[in-house]
DNA sequence: GTAAAACATCGACTTTTGTCATCGTTTAAG
DNA sequence: CTTAAACGATGACAAAAGTCGATGTTTTAC
């Protein structure tokens, strides 16, 4: 299990970083349960997350308390509320694991320690930071103006394996849309 | 009008910056006419844009060719599209200055040379990137769920001296409305 | 294994949002 | 200054999305 995250970091930083097994060994393994809550908002996020196996729900909560999900993180992903995980303040969202999951988790601590012993790993938080950011402007920009059956379609396009794998549910308040509106939608496709 | 830059980078890392005008001085002061534009899609974005006066609109054009406007950025706030200036990749998006502005620009290369020779210099594009970002995550996590009048609700509650000073249409295209709808929904406050 | 809860779908209906044409006003260019 | 173009508001209508209740299915907990 742990060998998925080596070959993640290897293929990001390259071979031929000295310390490796140091880096690997600082990581915790975690095994989830379905649905259990990695994050609640309000707390400090403790940990960025590797996920191995499995699935994340990044979400928060609108004002009739319906879930919004921002984000929706499976395998070979990272995944943390970098805001408050860089900060220490507060976090505005939520975690939590839509399947049994199999992480690797780095505290803050760690995650400074090895950003001043191991010099390639400071390109770690800003690649993650750099992906984190460009996935938001992506779903600004393209959602903004799609409609729900374009969403849908988008969906099915870039991030297919999701349909079959995840609820309605979570589908839909990830594409924004009513989940019965939604129903009706793939009904039609 | 330098000053506002000095202002805004003391108030950031402190007065005790040894270099401060040998940063300040790296900056181009560019000053632009209405609706000039300062990036095309598809160009390598390549500068940081600090805008000293006036506003720019970053925007892309969806698959009708109208604009979908991502962010509006007003006074003593940075501007740019920051992946491609990072990566040099071609940008995704279009920037426009949408009223006469005082802009002064830091390209690349300076920026390279200010983050290898000014320690606290590094700290610029972090705080950079992680605004950009923060600022993403609201958008989605709050604009996903809101109605159209809620969305200009959320506009006068935070954002209220846009409403005056921007053209209807640029503010639609903020808010992901139709115009029209805009119009009718404002006459009803 | 069984009962309760959560989930998915669907029809009927309401509300919201988008489209289009029109018209008066404001803005910009020569 | 003047004329064209862009803008903003609005009515009539169309389309899209949301709500609600009913029903059958799947999942979960004990």
């Amino acid at each position: 299990m742990i060998d998925i995250l080596r070959n993640h970091i290897t293929s990001r930083l390259g071979n031929d970083l000295d310390n490796l097994d140091k880096v690997i060994s600082t990581f915790k393994h975690i095994s989830t349960k379905r649905n259990e809550q990695l994050l609640q908002q309000g707390e400090t996020c403790k940990y960025v997350y590797f996920v191995a196996k499995g699935c994340l729900q990044v979400y928060v909560y609108d004002q009739d308390f319906n879930e919004t999900t921002r984000d929706i993180v499976i395998e070979d992903n990272w995944c943390s509320e970098l805001l408050s995980f860089g900060s220490g303040n507060p976090a505005t969202e939520n975690i939590r694991a839509v399947e049994p999951c199999e992480l690797f988790a780095i505290d803050r601590q760690s995650f400074q320690t090895m950003m001043e012993t191991v010099p390639q790993f400071d390109k770690v938080y800003k690649q993650i930071l750099e992906a984190s950011y460009a996935n938001s402007v992506y779903r600004i920009n393209t959602f903004v103006s799609l409609t729900a059956l374009d969403r849908i379609k988008w969906l099915m396009e870039y991030r297919p394996t999701l349909m079959n794998r995840l609820s309605s549910k979570l589908i839909a308040s990830y594409l924004g849309i009513n989940k019965d509106v939604f129903s009706r939608l793939k009904a039609k496709l």
